[in-house]
RNA sequence: GGCUCUAUCGUCUAUCGGCUAGGACACAUCCUUCUCAAGGAUGGAAGGCGGGUUCGACUCCCGCUAGAGUCACCA
C-alpha cells in the first residue's frame, strides 16, 4: 500500500508553526515510506478565505523545502461533493432539513482573521446525515484506543445546500478519493474523527489510519496562537533561521528519534522519523533553543553558502562606509559565523554595532587604551603600539597578514612586556571596542594598511 | 458544565518493572583568555497527590487533583 499523506490548511490566516509541524510530520511520514503528501486547500468558507493565506502557507512550504506537486482546492471539487451528497440522499443516508430558526454565531477564537462579530445568513434548508447514534470506537497512532458516543451529535449538518459542503463532508469526501492512508493532524481533530467516520461509513469509504499529535503550546501551556507572539513562519524567515534549522527543530517538538541525537539535516530526519515515537503530551515553543539549532546548522555550513546569506542581511549603513568591501567581508565571515544565531543579528550589527567598525575608522575615547588592570602611562603604550607596528612591518612579504603571522610576530614581545599592555590597546585601537574579537583576527580581517593606520592613530592619541 | 486527552528538571525529552532517574536548551561557578564570543569542566534542577498490583514501581490499574482541548449552517 503506497503511503498518502494530506496537509489540508484552510486559508484563513499565515502558516503558523503549529501548522507547519503538523505539515512536518505528514512531510517526514511521507517521505520515509516512500510515499506522497498532497496539499488541499480547504477553502470552502468563502468568506473567512483570503487568497494572500494561500500564498503565505504556499510559499512557507516551499521556503522549508516541504513542495507538494499536488495541490487541490476544495471549492474547486463543489461537483464531486455534490455528487455523493445526492449519492447520499438518494439512499435515505441523509435529508433535507427545514430549519424555523436562524442561529447567530459570535466568534470567540483569538487565532481568527475576522473581525469579531460574524452573522450566518442561513438558509432555510441544509442537509443532515442520519446518525445511527452509536459509539464509535477507532484506533490512535499515538494514543491507542478512543471511543466516542456519537449520540449527542444527532444528525448533524454536513452541507448548508446541495452545493456547499461543510468542512466534514469535503474532508471525508476528498480523503477518499485522493486515498488518503493517513491522517495525521492535530489532536483537536480527535473530537472530529468520529463525525468522519460516521459519514465514512455512509458514503462507504474505507477508514485510514488515524494520528493525533499533540499540540505546540506557548509558555502558558495553552495552545501556541497569536497573543503567544510570533506564531507564523514567516517571521521565523525573517529572523534568519535556516530551514532546515526550523525543520530540525519542529520536528523535536513532540518527536525524538530515542537516541540523544539533536541536531539533524532534512534527509537525517526523513529517515528516522517514525510516528510511534510522537509524544502523547504537548510540548512548548522555545525560541531559545531554536536559535541554538539554528547556530548548530550555520556553523555546519560551508563560508561560501554562508557568505550568499551573509549578503543578504548586510544592512545600507554598513555596504555605504568609507571602507567597505566584499573582500574584508569575506576576511570577517568566518568569525562571524561564529559569533551568530541568527542571520538577523548581521543586520543589528550594523548601527554602531560590532560590523561597522570593521568597515570605517574606530570612534573611541583615548582612555579606552588604557587598560583596565595594571594602568601603565600612555608614553609606555605608545612605545608597545610603535613596537607593534614595526614588528607587523618585518612580516616576511612572502607570508601575507593573517591571525597566525600576525600573532607569531607579536607575541614574544606582548609576553616579555605583559600581555595586556600590548595586546589591549592594540585590540582598542583597531576596534575601538571594548568588546571585540581578538586583536590578530582583527587585523586579518582589517588587513596590513588599515591595522597600521589604525595603529598609528592610537598612537597619535596618545600622544596628543 | 458535558465530553475527550494529557501529567519526569524552568523548557524539550530518555526510561518500554530493577533508577545512584540519563541527555539537550537555559542558568550558575570555574578553567582558557588582553576584552567579548566560542570552547572545556563542574554544579543546582524532576517522576502532581492518594490508593492498589508486585519481591520491587516514574513505569501497570483505580481515584483525586491540575492543565489543555472540544462542544457552529468555521475549518
Amino acid at each position: 500500500m503506497k503511503i498518502v499523506t494530506r496537509f489540508p490548511p484552510s486559508p484563513t490566516g499565515p502558516l503558523h508553526i503549529g501548522s507547519a509541524r503538523t505539515a512536518l510530520f505528514n512531510y517526514l511520514f511521507a517521505q520515509n515510506g516512500g510515499g506522497k503528501m498532497i496539499l488541499r486547500f480547504e477553502d470552502t468558507d468563502k468568506t473567512r478565505s483570503k487568497k494572500e493565506f494561500e500564498e503565505d502557507i504556499f510559499e512557507g512550504l516551499n521556503w522549508l523545502g516541504m513542495n507538494c506537486s499536488e495541490v487541490f482546492h476544495q471549492s474547486e471539487r463543489i461537483l464531486v461533493y455534490r455528487k455523493y451528497l445526492e449519492k447520499l440522499l438518494a439512499e435515505e443516508k441523509a435529508y433535507y432539513s427545514d430549519e424555523s430558526k436562524v442561529t447567530e454565531f459570535k466568534s470567540e477564537n483569538d487565532d481568527s482573521e475576522d473581525p469579531s462579530e460574524t452573522l450566518i445568513d442561513a438558509p432555510l434548508r441544509v442537509i443532515r446525515l442520519k446518525n445511527l447514534k452509536k459509539v464509535i470506537i477507532f484506533n490512535d497512532i499515538v494514543r491507542g484506543e478512543i471511543s466516542i458516543d456519537t449520540t449527542e451529535l444527532g444528525d448533524f449538518i454536513i452541507a448548508r445546500s446541495i452545493e456547499e459542503p461543510l468542512y466534514h463532508f469535503a474532508v471525508v469526501v476528498d480523503d477518499f478519493e485522493m486515498e488518503a492512508t493517513h491522517i495525521i493532524r492535530g489532536e483537536d481533530g480527535i473530537y472530529n474523527t468520529p463525525r468522519q467516520i460516521l459519514i465514512q461509513e455512509a458514503i462507504g469509504a474505507p477508514r485510514p489510519s488515524y494520528c493525533h499529535i499533540p499540540f505546540v503550546l506557548g509558555e502558558d501551556k495553552s495552545k501556541l496562537s497569536k497573543r503567544h507572539g510570533a506564531v507564523s513562519v514567516n517571521e521565523y524567515k525573517m529572523m534568519g533561521i535556516l530551514p532546515d534549522a526550523f525543520l530540525n527543530y519542529l520536528a523535536l517538538l513532540g518527536w525524538n528519534p530515542g537516541t540523544t541525537k539533536e541536531i539533524f539535516t532534512r534527509e537525517e530526519l526523513i529517515k528516522e522519523f517514525s510516528l510511534s515515537k510522537i509524544q502523547k503530551s504537548g510540548a512548548v515553543f522555545s525560541i531559545e533553543k531554536l536559535r541554538w539549532i539554528n547556530r548548530e546548522h550555520l556553523k555546519k555550513m560551508s563560508l561560501a553558502d554562508f557568505k550568499k546569506l551573509t549578503l543578504n542581511y548586510i544592512p545600507k549603513e554598513i555596504t555605504s562606509l568609507p571602507e567597505w568591501s566584499e573582500d574584508r567581508l569575506t576576511r570577517l565571515l568566518p568569525d562571524l559565523k561564529e559569533r551568530i544565531y541568527v542571520l538577523k543579528e548581521i543586520s543589528d550589527l550594523g548601527n554602531g554595532g560590532d560590523l561597522s567598525y570593521i568597515f570605517d575608522k574606530p570612534q573611541y575615547k583615548t582612555e579606552l587604551l588604557l587598560p583596565k588592570k595594571n594602568k601603565s602611562n600612555k608614553n609606555i603604550l605608545s612605545t608597545h603600539l610603535e613596537k607593534v607596528i614595526n614588528l607587523i612591518e618585518k612580516i616576511d612579504a612572502s607570508k601575507t597578514i593573517n591571525k597566525d603571522t600576525v600573532k607569531e610576530a607579536i607575541w614574544d614581545y606582548a609576553n616579555e612586556k605583559g600581555r595586556g599592555d600590548v595586546l589591549w590597546p592594540m585590540r582598542v585601537a583597531l576596534s575601538g571596542k571594548e568588546k571585540s574579537p581578538d586583536p590578530f583576527t582583527l587585523s586579518e580581517i582589517l588587513g596590513k594598511e588599515a591595522t597600521l593606520s589604525r595603529l598609528q592613530n592610537a598612537i597619535s592619541l596618545l600622544k596628543g
